[in-house]
Order: structure tokens, then C-alpha cells, then sequence
DNA sequence: TACCAGTAGATAGTAACACTGAATACCGGG
DNA sequence: CCCGGTATTCAGTGTTACTATCTACTGGTA
């Protein structure tokens, strides 16, 4: 999809990985199919690997490696206290804006 | 604010303006007065003029100098129908958005 | 055997966007 | 005459998602 998309995913993208990772643990493959499935059918798998490597090194996630039957082994992330506290963060953030945005789509105040 | 704002209004903050200009036209030190009004307290005077730039020369917006009586002329932006395209495209996106992070939120999917 | 498709992850380079901090310009009042 | 409020501009920075490519392992098939 357009640039629009591309630019209201930055900041986004990661809240919404963190909240699939608060329902269960997962791994880089698994949730770029995820996304798919979603609709976000434009959202490229390097993008997804080089999110984690990020919220892995700001330690919002535990990671443990677990072999696959097919490829190579797999790196599952799941959310710690760190992360949670993050992602409560971002709901916080989320939720003033869409009020905002809201309102203006009201043509309102 | 944190940086989470910061991330999460690329792509965003463009769209807000936009549909500022369409209730009526503006000049840049009013649109960053309306914006602190609202709450967004942390926004950057110097990030409005050089958004208002990039939508003036992606032809989204007439603009014209006013004389003030206090201060320099303004530049007062009117948004024209190009605008007015990319602002329902805006909408678009944005619903998309926020349909799948209330589906998350939800703990849904 | 050799090759390909599917699974799984890593990485170097790029573009876009908001921020910081400063500079400029104009006016009125103390 | 300088200071505070109005109004705009600009150079430099950091973060983020994208593109494109590379590695690695498995199973099926020609």
C-alpha cells in the first residue's frame, strides 16, 4: 500500500507486536504471517526481524531458541514485565490519539 | 511526551493538519497554537513549518501572504482539492489502523 | 545427485519524518 | 533602545520502515 501507510506504521508497528506477543510467545516468521493474515499485506519480513532485534535490545522481551522440524532453528520472544510496561505505555499513547483524531474527524473541536 | 508520541505522529501529525485545513485556512504559528490547545504540548514549532513545506510542495495546499500587524507576514494555507484527495485517503488508512489495534486490544484474533 | 520451494533469520544501505536549536524579521511598550 | 511576543526558516540529528540480498536448514523431485 501507499506511503501513508508506510509512515502511520512507524511507532505502530512495534505496539502492535507487542500486543500479539502479550497473548502468547512467538517467533519473527510466525508474526510476519500474522500481519499478513491481518491485512497488513505490504509489511516486509526484514522489517519484522529487525523490530525485534530492537525491542529484544531494549529488553522488553525474553528470547529462547527452539530447533524447528523445518529450517533452522527458531528465536521465540515473549514479553517480560519490561515489555508489558511498554505496551501499557503505548495504549496510553494510542488512546489520546485516536480521541484526537476522532474529534477531528467530527469536524468538531 | 515520550517517544513513543514522537513516533507514533509520523504520518499522523501530516493528517491532522490537513484536516485542520479543511474546517477552514491557516498560517503555521496558529496551526502549532490549536495544536497545544489539544494536548499535543511537546510538538515542535520548527516540525509544523517544515511539515507545511513538504505538503505546499506536494501541491496539497494554495497559499497566500498576509500582512500581520504584529510580526512578519503570514503564509496562510488553504487546502485545495489535492488535499482534499489525500485527506480522505488519510481517513482511509487511519480506520484501517484503528480497526485492527481495537481488534487487539480486544485481546481479539 | 542436483536443484528447487518453503521455512527462518540477518544485514547493509536508503528515504521519510519529527526533533533540537538557532537565526531572522517585525512590532509595541517599558 | 532593548525586550517580549508574533511569525518563519534552516541545518543537523535520531528513529523507523523499506529494499534487496545473503545465509541456513529441510524435504521433494527430476
Amino acid at each position: 500500500m501507499g506511503k501513508q501507510m508506510t509512515e502511520m506504521l512507524k511507532g505502530t508497528l512495534e505496539g502492535i507486536i507487542l500486543a500479539f506477543l502479550a497473548a502468547r510467545p512467538a517467533y519473527g516468521y510466525e508474526i510476519t504471517a500474522w500481519l499478513r493474515e491481518q491485512g497488513f499485506v505490504d509489511i516486509a519480513e526484514g522489517t519484522v526481524y529487525a523490530l525485534l532485534v530492537r525491542i529484544e535490545q531494549r529488553g522488553l522481551v525474553d528470547v529462547e531458541k527452539v530447533p524447528s522440524e523445518k529450517g533452522p532453528p527458531r528465536k521465540v520472544y515473549s514479553l517480560n514485565d519490561a515489555g508489558r510496561g511498554d505496551l501499557e505505555e503505548f495504549w496510553t499513547t494510542w488512546g489520546f490519539l485516536t480521541e484526537r483524531l476522532a474529534q477531528l474527524k467530527q469536524g468538531g473541536r
